[in-house]
DNA sequence: CAACTTTTGGCAATCGCTTGCCGCAACGTT
DNA sequence: AACGTTGCGGCAAGCGATTGCCAAAAGTTG
């Protein structure tokens, strides 16, 4: 800051022309520069809409009054606020994190503000989010969205989004590719002689959660393993217990469950109990957050670029808030998934 | 623009004045409800500069059209932008979500916008935020900021901001009580026998790892305790197999390590060199962060309540914002900390 | 060189809301 | 009864940019 330097002669009191507490205006520039500020708005943002000459002149005046421009003013006469908003079921869970790190990082990129919301796991407030900051964002970008298709139909007719984990005709979305996930999971599973295998539910409401348990069912019954299904629970570790518990109550052998969170809680509480882990009955978790990696036992889990995801969907809006006249956008992205195997998962007890 | 306004009745086909895409204005309000648009303003924002009747008129009138002020006109003619952005070094970081989720939620509640901003841990990004958002922010957050003290004085001078982890003579600040945590910790180690003792130290622009080298040093010699320091490390992970390297070679029985994350890494490491914890040498962690407690072994570390230095930050924050006369606001919060026991430490080898 | 097209820059109208100032009523006060 | 007070609402001037429209200047063309 204080940046001392008066270009021109401003003979005078030396050395006090900068700052004086008034940041400077577009008005400011262009009596700088000796232009219209309409002159000044074009060269800073349509810079061939201007003589280069006359660019450079007030590019100068610019850096010289250290001028940031108004996203206030900018956002009102434009109609365009050059942010996003990213809304999260839950941002104490570190699934979004990593989500968040990914569009933080390609809006930014984008020269795009993200606001970032959580909709703590319910609907409503995730539909008050996207009305009240309607005029806020130029866009948003729904993780886990525990909207109905209708309600997300409606939503996106008004407004730009896109989702992540959510597949939905009506928005363009970034899914995990799911059904490759489980049989590879359930493929792990039978090669180590699992036969009794559970699914441990996560939120009705989630559309990861349903179509997980969807492949779950018809791929078990496809090989010939029984399929126990329980839940549903709050995807946290503190639902590990009653999970873990249930979880032994069915007899299986093995479990899928719904994300690494409450895999690590149930590790937790096998452990207490003394079951052994992968021993006495093995378990994969989903989505390889951070601490799945040194939990104890390290957590065989199924594991997709989350951070990607996030990157991906903010591409994906921009590009629909910025077409390129000749090419589409893209409706879906599906990001690969891979079993990452390490020590939760072995050999099914005798 | 487009604008496709017509003020008076309209008359035509009936019902459809509502909705019809165009959001709608203050004005549409006015009309609806018969009075000015300054009079819908006041209303709205100062509720007892109207008459109740009135201001029951206009509310009725707004929820009927569905209204939400546009925060970019508001904020272009108020000068506010009921937005705050925190700054993190780094997102990645578990221990910074701590604070986001804490910074989220009281803002939230008081009815500002958080933006969120990664500074990836440089001095310079930080400052260039700082001062590319001076106007679409009303007020900063600065997490453990990388600033020196006289950029934070400087910066400090022009907008109001508040830091977390960062003590400053010239901002309000959150601090966590260090000296305490490390006295506690050291004392612990004591208590088991320990003698030789390192600290594992982080980034050299942090504040608090200055102050908790400098509490260690003094403490340790205090106690007649041999005191070793190693790093800098990175404060992640990944840097713990250097630092527990470093850590064995010093011959050290305990490390006190400048957070979690490194002591993760540490922990990591030490478990593939066949190094026992804490049988052959004992970890402090720093944050209690996620993971802590079901890493392998858990964690011992100093505890402190994160979340809530983030909501404490975001209300002295907000009380600097919207002074209330009689009561000075608050310049420094120092968080409690404890030392939480779990089974990285125990007595020292022989 | 006249007629045209392209470039380039200025004018001024907005964008949607806030707020200082003013005026009108309805109420007390002496 | 004349004169403050107060309470309440309207007027209109901005806030700081963007952008449609226009005119002058510069470049092209036959």
């Amino acid at each position: 800051m204080a940046t001392t330097k008066d270009g021109t002669g401003t003979a005078g009191t030396p050395e006090r022309r900068v700052v004086t507490d008034k940041v400077p205006t577009i008005r400011d520039v262009a009596e700088l520069a000796g232009v219209a500020t309409s002159t000044v708005s074009r060269a800073l943002s349509k810079p061939d809409r201007v003589n280069r000459y006359t660019r450079e002149r007030i590019e100068e005046a610019a850096a010289q009054l250290n001028y940031v421009p108004s996203s206030q003013a900018r956002g009102l006469s434009s109609g365009r606020t050059n942010a996003v908003a990213v809304l999260v079921p839950d941002i104490t869970n570190p699934f979004y994190f990593d989500i968040i790190r990914g569009t933080q990082h390609q809006l930014k990129a984008g020269g795009y503000t993200q606001l970032l919301v959580d909709t703590e796991e319910s609907s409503e407030m995730e539909l008050e989010a996207l009305h009240k900051m309607r005029r806020s964002a130029d866009g948003f970008i729904l993780a886990a969205s525990r909207l109905t298709d209708a309600q997300l139909a409606e939503v996106s007719e008004t407004q730009p989004l896109v989702t992540i984990n959510r597949a939905s005709t009506s928005a363009p979305s970034v899914v995990i590719d799911t059904p490759s996930a489980v049989i590879q999971a359930l493929e792990h599973l039978a090669s180590l002689g699992h036969h009794r295998v559970c699914y441990v539910s996560g939120p009705p409401t989630s559309w990861s959660n349903r179509m997980r348990w969807k492949v779950f069912e018809e791929e078990s019954a496809q090989r010939g393993m029984e399929a126990h299904r329980i839940g549903p629970f709050t995807p946290k570790t503190t639902s590990g217990a009653a999970a873990a518990d249930a979880a032994v109550r069915t007899g299986a052998t093995a479990c899928i469950v719904f994300n690494d969170l409450l895999a690590i809680g149930m590790l937790q509480r096998l452990r207490e109990r003394g079951i052994r882990v992968p021993e006495d009955i093995s378990i994969i978790g989903s989505d390889d957050i951070f601490g799945a990696d040194f939990c104890n036992p390290p957590l065989t889990t199924i594991a997709s670029p989350i951070e990607q995801a996030g990157r991906v969907a903010v591409s994906m809006l921009l590009s629909q808030l910025n077409p390129v006249p000749g090419r589409a956008s893209r409706q879906l992205a599906v990001m690969p998934t891979h079993l990452t195997i390490r020590a939760s998962t072995g050999p099914a007890p005798l």
